[in-house]
DNA sequence: TCAATTGTTGACCCATGGGACAATTTTTAG
DNA sequence: CTAAAAATTGTCCCATGGGTCAACAATTGA
């Protein structure tokens, strides 16, 4: 029957505390100890259940991708139109349980690790790629075909510098201002919006 | 005469060789042994000129900070309009020295550590604001007062956005596209720049 | 019921790195 | 020239944290 049942729920537990961690303590502060202390277990179960604290942060990061992965083809799934599909995979970005400071922090830790982690950055490239797919294909039916690159690129970029700005809380960014920014971009970007 | 010049050159071999190994290492792989070697000096000595690691790191960021500083205000002497300055603003942003991945890399890891830092979290705000002035000031004749401050926010984010997807490496971007895409927004968000 | 598997713990090891410090050299100023 | 100040080094200390391991507990399935 249920295999290692027990095993699949330990292993999410750890994910999430770990992810938890990191947004309070950021990649170096997230000890095995805090993470195994979050979950309420010994540091020893994590090793147990996860070869060494990379592979943690990694499925960590995977499921956190998974969730935001969830919301928009969720949200997508209710889209009937090109504008509510793009609607749909902004608003999803901005879904106040994942814009929040605490998260961009946690996120950040992750990205700043990249560049020396290849799990990571195959997770990273994993989620733009989705993102300029969906993108694309919502816009393809607004925009002359050679400017859908161009637009896509400018609201994955704009998502991500707002998101970090949330991180940095420089200027006290809400999720109401951001989401104004996105519907700023649009209106101009896309004249098939407008009006 | 002269006072404590030994002491200033050294603190700023330091800082740089704090910000080069931060490229490469990250910071928790930045210890202060590599960057003494790097810096070609002893562990002692670092924290002889610098109380302890953090502050080591925030004059790190402090120095590239001035150094992107002083290119926009180069390149904003030398603009005679509004137009551009806002092309002044934005080609020191992306000037070949600093729109380089391991540069990002850096800035990603310091950015990472702002959330626990508050050093690091005040020279963050001040380069926000700093941006953010020097765009309000040549948006003010270009835009509608009421649409400036939504312009400014989406210049910075987007800027911000694109060193972060440089920092990530994701979809190979380089410095024309990135200029390409700050291009297409001016064109589109601020009609008086079009023609 | 009872072996085998799986889950769980806490103790231990050890490399690392931040930081203190005393000792030594170099520079400066009177 | 010399004493004070500054620069520099290498050593030492110690907390931390990742990872190993042996022992123990629980669950399971035959």
């Amino acid at each position: 029957m249920r295999l290692t049942r027990i095993s699949e729920i330990r292993r999410r537990e750890l994910r999430r505390a770990a992810f938890e961690v990191l947004q309070k303590e950021g990649m170096a502060g997230a000890t095995l100890e805090k993470v195994a202390m979050h979950a309420g277990a010994s540091k020893g179960i994590v090793l147990h259940y996860f070869a060494n604290k990379q592979e943690l942060f990694e499925h960590a990061m995977r499921e956190a991708n998974a969730a935001l992965k969830e919301a928009v083809v969720e949200r997508l799934n209710r889209a009937r139109t090109p504008r509510e599909r793009l609607e749909a995979i902004i608003e999803a970005n901005f879904e106040e349980r994942f814009f929040q400071p605490s998260v961009c922090h946690a996120w950040l830790s992750l990205c700043a690790e990249v560049p020396r982690e290849p799990q990571l950055a195959r997770i990273q490239k994993v989620i733009h790629a989705r993102m300029r797919s969906n993108l694309l294909s919502a816009l393809a039916h607004l925009l002359p075909e050679d400017e859908c690159e161009a637009a896509a690129l400018g609201i994955t970029s704009l998502i991500d510098g707002l998101w970090l700005r949330l991180g940095l809380q420089s200027g006290g960014l809400t999720r109401e201002m951001a989401l104004a920014q996105m519907r700023d971009y649009l209106a101009h970007r896309v004249p098939a919006l407008a009006g």
